[in-house]
DNA sequence: AATTTCACCGATAGTACTATCGGTGAAATT
DNA sequence: AATTTCACCGATAGTACTATCGGTGAAATT
């Protein structure tokens, strides 16, 4: 059958995978409350004291398993978001900067979950991680953000861009579990809503932005103006697009 | 000192109120996981098992914190919105319906964090409620929405709406989080980001809607409606408010 | 005044889990 | 071939907690 003579270390490290696959498969089904040192080791048929050998307790473990996902999605994302710079035209391309990390919250959504509840529970180990890999996405999209022409040169409009970086991306995880949960079939239409959520914020930027301080939000005639001068496309590129 | 002679059921109501106090703390501290019957007993002033004459279990203690919580949270916007509807010139009104919802979480956040944690973990026998809860607000949301004059009258403007609801919701979580965390120091601010999220994906919603891509909910020469060739101002109110 | 109710108590049986320890045999090294 | 290493094992001490039970005294009822 097998035929597979494997090394030592070649079979420990199958057994380490083994306890990670178990671990996530067991906080799907169960949470992490339901997550144990018996549950997982019996799940990849070791002995429970044998979980030891290869994590120092079950935070370990967790941690690594964040870490995993994190960094898979992250990657993708930069990839991403790289490509829709390159070809700013493609609006494919800035479509897919969203569907990107649709998709991977998709694949393994537990991986998702378990920084949620790391990030709100006060007690989780992970929960330090959990809001610095928060920080990290967030800063990197107002990052991307800044890359595409709203420039945050004064501290306001700094905190603007990560305003709107954090709630897209507070969108995005939410629009990803509504997949999930079978109200949005079409991974698309999300990205699009997404699109959509982020330019009309983004406009507000341009609109009030501290240049032409002339407009307190509200004259006559332009309730919420609209940089003077140009006012085409609704839906418009940003300014350092077309 | 005293001098307010109790009688038995205000006395085991003051208990009662005591352990809800104390287990919201311990809640804030150490989270779902560093709850015991144990803790909160000890912290309210009586006995572990003195615990069981006010609830079931700990479940049940958790459950009537979720929905006071929830109920307050939910009786405000309602307000909130109806208001911003009465009145709908009213731009502070209408950031107020951000802004509301914003302070309510930051007066207890542990209160969303639990419906958080409880939404993503499997185990939790909140979960359910949770997730009943995130969908009363989410279609609370978007039939707001639709109030304000974004008809949806087919499944695919519907689900749109649903996703710029729960897309905003989770957003406004966020940034209320960010607040706490001491990031957006002015909730005005970060209301104004909500508002301009929302309406950029509504305009997305009127622009590209199914009917005569011509005439969107509004009339001719409705300064609201952004008929086609007309590049009014691209942060106008929502169709049915002027 | 006699009786009943009941909020609270301490003790405790039971459950679930963690993390350590000495032992074992096959792989790896000498 | 002899020796060492080490992934894994079963047993077990220790920890933390839940939920029940009989008892108690003051409040409430009769």
């Amino acid at each position: 059958m097998t035929g597979t003579p494997l090394t030592r270390s070649e079979a420990k490290d199958l057994t380490r995978r083994k306890l990670i696959r178990a671990a996530l498969s067991i906080l799907d089904e169960e949470g992490e409350a339901g997550l144990s040192t018996v549950k997982v080791a019996k799940a990849a048929g070791i002995a429970q004291s044998s979980f030891y050998v290869h994590f120092k307790d079950m935070q370990e473990l967790l941690r690594v398993l964040a870490e995993e996902g994190g960094e898979r999605l992250r990657a993708s994302m930069r990839e991403a978001r790289r490509r829709a710079r390159e070809h700013p035209g493609d609006l494919d391309l800035h479509r897919e900067t969203f569907r990107i990390p649709l998709e991977s919250i998709c694949r393994h959504p537990e991986l998702l979950r378990i920084q949620i509840r790391a990030r709100h529970d006060p007690s989780s180990s992970l929960r330090d991680f959990a809001t610095e890999t928060a920080a990290a996405y967030r800063e990197h999209h107002a990052a991307d953000l800044a890359a595409l022409g709203y420039t945050a040169d004064n501290e306001r409009d700094r905190r603007r861009l990560e305003m709107i970086a954090d709630g897209i991306n507070a969108a995005t995880n939410a629009l990803a579990m509504g997949h999930l949960e079978g109200r949005y079939p079409d991974l698309d239409e999300a990205a699009d809503i997404l699109t959509a959520l982020s330019r009309g914020a983004l406009r507000l930027l341009r609109a009030t932005s501290n240049r032409p301080l002339t407009e307190p939000p509200g004259q006559p005639g332009d309730p919420v103006s609209e940089p003077p001068g140009r006012a085409g496309d609704p839906v418009s590129e940003p300014p350092g697009r077309s």
